[in-house]
DNA sequence: TAAAATATGTTGGAAATCCAACAAAAAGAG
DNA sequence: CTCTTTTTGTTGGATTTCCAACATATTTTA
């Protein structure tokens, strides 16, 4: 596994000449995570941001009932725990876990706002990089939030097939979620999903088999 | 109204020392909304970034039958619809509507990856200002999934109104929304939401008069 | 102030979700 | 292959939300 090969290739680093250096400079680590375990406990603040190298990672709410909620998902080149980064993270009781086999990279020592001079050139660069990963995040956390704002578990899973078929630019594709995980995402109860899909396979609307899904509706957008 | 004065306090602007020349560089353009104004419409594709000088902007979403969601609340000093400026906004029927009387300012010509060279200095200051604006913005959207992925009302008022406390520093604050608002920030249904609140008030939880709040609930976090 | 418009609260039936228990299918282990 | 475990689908009753209609309270307007 050559990491600084594989780090190229993201958001992150686009343009980055100089990767080992700059690795030093931010005290990276890295670190290999089994499926379902805590990267970060839930309350815990993170010191340092990560960057997901492969594998997946889940925000993650853990009811008090233990009902799980997955806040969000985050690929390969994605990056989380940024925010506790600056200053006060009022956050509650969010936790980092590993959803299938994951290896991530830890950032430490970024000093953003630290004097110019102490700033070493490539920071500059990972800075406005680091604005681009950030707004397309921003981009998906507002996209869930149009899930979520759905009446309906229907108007949920359309709204989610939906997003899911623009991204894979297909009718057909599949999702990264068994049925507890997609019942965990979209904030609704897995049997009563179920019966849900089964529905809408019998109205026509949308076809599947495990994981693969086959949207049958509109070009765009659907409510 | 001293546009550059108010600026200045604004995360965004800290540290810069030539504000009117970073007007003028990034095309800056004031403009002020009424009440209820669409600031971008829906589906619009906005081609600059929106900066909040005062007042309240909304990101709504209406639905087809006209239910309107508010997506995020954007106050002083906050930016919008700068995930446009980072390519392919696969937005959908998203708009941002002016909550109350609202001035915002324009910035365009943003250009973060043109050549080093055309990047005139204060553009870098900026750029790391948008960054932790960015990331308040996150937490901000993150917070709001985690009053959506609530499963019931009362759980979804608790944990908003928890946030708003939090915030305040107060066990008595005010909310920016009445009734009808509140419900369509929470994804709920108006009467049914006002029943609810009714009941928590006899439940001795909460107290309330119009949009001034008590809650008698833990320290730091209730679900 | 009176009237109109708006905001908030209340109620009951229709619709949807949750929940628990179970059936069926698929995947994994020995 | 058989047995076990996990995942997915189905069903019915309890709970909750939605929805429409209306009552009350507050604010605005004339």
């Amino acid at each position: 596994m050559n990491l600084v090969h594989q780090l190229q290739k993201f958001d992150l680093f686009a343009g980055a000449d100089n990767i080992e250096h700059m690795l030093g400079c931010l005290q990276a680590k890295s670190r290999e995570y089994a499926a379902d375990e805590y990267i970060v406990q839930p309350g815990e603040i993170p010191s340092s941001i990560g960057v997901v190298v492969s594998g997946t990672v889940w925000m993650v709410r853990d009811d008090y009932r233990g009902v799980r909620n997955i806040l969000e998902v985050y690929r390969e080149g994605m990056v989380f725990g940024e925010s506790a980064v600056f200053r006060r993270d009022v956050s509650s009781e969010i936790g980092y876990v590993a959803g299938e086999k994951t290896i991530v990279v830890f950032l430490a020592g970024w000093r953003i706002s630290s004097p110019c001079a102490k700033v070493c050139a490539c920071h500059q660069h990972l800075i406005e990089n680091l604005l681009t990963v950030l707004a397309n995040k921003n981009m998906g956390l507002t996209r869930k939030i149009e899930h979520l704002s759905c009446r309906t578990t229907r108007e949920k899973l359309l709204s989610y097939l939906n997003e899911q078929a623009n991204l894979a630019g297909t009718r057909i594709f599949t999702i990264p979620f068994d049925r507890q995980e997609l019942a965990d995402y979209l904030s609704v109860e897995r049997s009563a999903m179920s019966a849900e899909l089964s529905r809408m396979k019998k109205d026509g609307l949308i076809d599947f088999d495990r994981s693969t899904f086959k949207v049958n509706f509109g070009g765009k957008h659907v409510h």
